[in-house]
DNA sequence: ACGGCATATAACCATGCGGGCATACTGAGC
DNA sequence: GCTCAGTATGCCCGCATGGTTATATGCCGT
């Protein structure tokens, strides 16, 4: 019921999707791949059951947690308009790299090497 | 800075992206067609610079917004190997819809309305 | 220089959320 | 039945976050 957005937000529970993609586990194996405490996980895939993004069967004396992807499609459908964005301006940008963009007022482009000087903030 | 997932989290941000991404627009205008106040749209613009998802240029005496799409194909990325997935399986669920599936455990936290059947509680 | 519009920020408040600890529950085996 | 492994929940706390109101700042026209 709450939208996935909401669900993704925490790294933690990005964390057990992923390990829940490769193939079903259980709390225990939950709780040592990330070796975060017991009730943490509990509580995170109670979250993720509620958003339908878990289903739980059980197994022997403990319990077995499956992916449910099915939400994920309205983050991708939420994402889908602007995928075709990102890939133009990508274009662009590897059409000329040496044309030098007029500087936005907006700080902190992507840069992950090129930081040099901080450009002068509106109101320190 | 902040990742995509936890901008994303706020439904606010995401129609403000979503009206930035028709075309740039000032703040007034975006207070305007969400009909919130200006602290607030201003406050949420502001961390949607800090991930770099809008750059904002001086314009008149006011302020235009642009959309930055980039960082949301960390977003795709992520979701990209979960794509598969759920396209697969709605494949199958539509190859045949006879089939009454087995009831996993996983009930439904607030079944409000259309409940039909409550499926076997944990503990009835 | 001044007034006013447009926007940003500060101060403050309320709520929600993630985390830890302790405890209750469930199911299997004895 | 009891016990134990495995898991879920309750309670509490600290903190981040979103919201509001009031105010500061910036830019333009006069």
């Amino acid at each position: 019921m709450p939208p996935p957005f909401e669900v993704l937000a925490d790294p933690t529970r990005r964390l057990i999707l992923d390990l829940l993609r490769e193939r079903p586990r259980s709390v225990g194996e939950l709780v040592d791949a990330l070796a975060i405490s017991q009730p943490r996980v509990s509580k995170h895939l109670r979250v993720l059951r509620d958003a339908g993004l878990a289903t739980s069967r059980v197994r022997a004396q403990s319990r077995l947690y499956t992916l449910r992807p099915e939400p994920l499609a309205e983050l991708d459908a939420w994402l889908a308009p602007y995928r075709r964005l990102w890939e133009e301006r990508l274009d662009l940008l590897e059409r000329h790299l040496d044309t030098i963009p007029e500087t936005p007022e907006t700080p902190e482009p992507p840069g992950p090497a090129g930081e040099a000087a901080p450009p002068p903030e509106e109101r320190p």
